[in-house]
DNA sequence: CTGAAAGCGCTTACAG
DNA sequence: CTGAAAGCGCTTACAG
């Protein structure tokens, strides 16, 4: 392999010295146009490729972001990170992985080897507390912002966050436009603070229209579709008379679907249903299955480069941001009715 | 913020030279146990962070693996990009990842860009034909592995793949294994290796009980729900019986089970339908739906960070590294009967 | 505008 | 086994 170009073979073939070749190439420094385009001209005959590392090195940036990604590193991160990486690269910024799926040892070890490599800045994905918490106490020495976590208020970071209470009005009034009057909410636990904020925002479109939640309140459980046939058990066992279901994610509401099914419900002349996610986006041959809310987690994720960036730059994004959702209207708020003779594919 | 502790911050604290400070902090060189203790102690007191920047400059060794995913950065490439990234995080290998959803002007920035920041290795996911050539093209200064790639021939680097001939003789016995005779095989276009290898699996299925595959050859289209339903129109109008489909994909399966759905035929009664991908998991609240081959790319990923990994320590891993899938088994070809009365969630 | 020089923090022959 | 010194490739005050 040919031996590397470096700055100074450069400098000694346009007949400049280093520092002057240094500052033709680079943007600081007065220089006259002449000597730039002669070194210029060098440089790209000579195939000259400045030495990232030793740049790096020197001026003490890395034009490297890190990115730690909770284990969800799978169906949830994915969109973000990717929505983050596009940005990034647009940038020309790089992106230093790892794989957070770890204990907090592991974790530790990680964000020590992104200050190591004086990264210039952290996007953290995903709700680990661990994470959070572990970012804290190391009082990383670069910008950190935080995706797709619910803000907890303790966190004094940048938070960039699907925004839970709009998707909970998006349904709520999805609902009640069609002209359902008594709704349920079955959701996972009242800890999440996605979880509250979705409630919110149901509770704020039933105050829209003086409209009561049924039960009075959501049903807490878990993301999982067991939960979501229990749940709606529940829900029938109650006697409450109700017409819409609004579930915390798509997994609770195809549970909620199977219950109601069973108990011979049509799905949604007798009760509409809306998930949360749109996780099963693209599976009915012939339509949308499931109204759900889209959140969008893509644009979490440039949503949060671009943070990134500015704090980097030395801006001060807003400390939160909440990104909206989508609603995607599918068959199980607006039919035709779903099972019986229905033939639907995944 | 505490100014940085550096190497030579520890050395004068321990009363030793810097010299004899790196050669204890790093595994070469004789050093006696007491002054390597003393070091330690010392380093650690001073919660001293070597500076991966600096340590890299100096040995031209990154520690950083780049990684280029063509613009399916998104469905396919990412189980594979996962199961790399986690491999390599446990060898304290970070991932340097542009997004190479991009023109090949883009693409060359970033080969360069990777390039200058000496990465130790290059890892291409995805089959972008721009990213095999201009990676080729460029002869990059390090060991390259292509994942998720079908071996062609002319591509001299290490190979990771999904195993596709295996996938096509799995469906072919265990369709033969139900009893099956007459298979048509749906798939897309010829001109994919993956293609060929798949259908060249079945053929040897299909030899192994001296059957035909129907209609003498597969039927050719895209990846795509739409062409399933047209292929299996045709499959229909040739008026010759069959009692099985080996699809292409798990698209081309939804596309043809909705065709022949509509013909009046009972899945997997009348037909029995493979697909492959398995992309649609978990889509049935009770069961799997589609029989489907499920490529494992996670192992693709992980294998191919492997070889990686003996390629960057001057091992010579094998040209090619087919990953053998897995045959899930679902109701398309096991039963009960799919559509009619029964009730499917995605 | 340009050049000589110092320095970024570490590793590694080379002498002692 | 240990230390003084050179050097990795670049940037950036500091003088001219």
């Amino acid at each position: 392999m040919a031996k590397k170009v470096t700055l100074s073979d450069v400098a000694s073939a346009a007949g400049v010295s280093i520092a002057t070749a240094s500052r033709a190439l680079g943007s600081a420094g007065r220089i006259s146009a002449e000597t730039r385009q002669r070194v210029l001209a060098t440089a790209e005959r000579l195939d000259f490729q400045p030495d990232a590392l030793a740049k790096s090195f020197v001026t003490g940036k890395s034009a490297t972001v890190g990115v730690l990604a909770e284990q969800a590193i799978g169906l949830y991160s994915m969109p973000v990170l990717i929505g983050a990486i596009e940005r990034l690269s647009e940038h020309g910024i790089a992106t230093l992985m790892y794989d957070a799926r770890a204990t907090s040892h592991e974790l530790l070890a990680h964000l020590r080897q992104l200050r190591a490599r004086r990264v210039d800045g952290l996007l953290i994905v995903g709700d680990t507390p661990d994470l959070t918490s572990l970012a804290d106490a190391l009082d990383f020495p670069a910008p950190m912002v935080f995706a797709d976590v619910e803000p907890s208020g303790r966190n004094s970071s940048v938070v960039i966050a699907p925004d839970g209470h709009h998707a909970g009005l998006l349904a709520g009034r999805h609902l009640i436009g069609l002209g359902r009057r008594r709704i349920a909410h079955l959701t996972a636990s009242a800890a999440g603070p996605a979880v509250q904020r979705r409630a919110a925002g149901m509770l704020e479109a039933l105050a829209e229209h003086e409209l009561p939640l049924v039960l009075g309140a959501p049903l807490h459980g878990t993301y999982s579709r067991s939960w979501g046939v229990v749940a709606a058990e529940q829900l029938l066992a109650s006697g409450e008379p109700f017409d819409a279901i609004f579930a915390g994610d798509d997994e609770i509401a195809i549970g909620a679907y199977t219950a109601l099914s069973r108990a011979g419900l049509r799905i949604p002349d007798d009760v509409a249903i809306v998930g949360y996610d749109n996780q099963h986006r693209p599976v009915h041959h012939d339509g949308i299955w499931l109204t759900s809310i889209e959140p969008r987690l893509h644009t979490v994720g440039s949503r949060a480069a671009e943070a990134l960036l500015a704090s980097i730059a030395g801006e001060q994004p807003p400390a939160v941001e909440l990104v909206p959702g989508e609603l995607v209207v599918g068959r199980s708020t607006i039919g035709p009715t779903l099972g019986a003779y229905e033939q639907i594919a995944p």
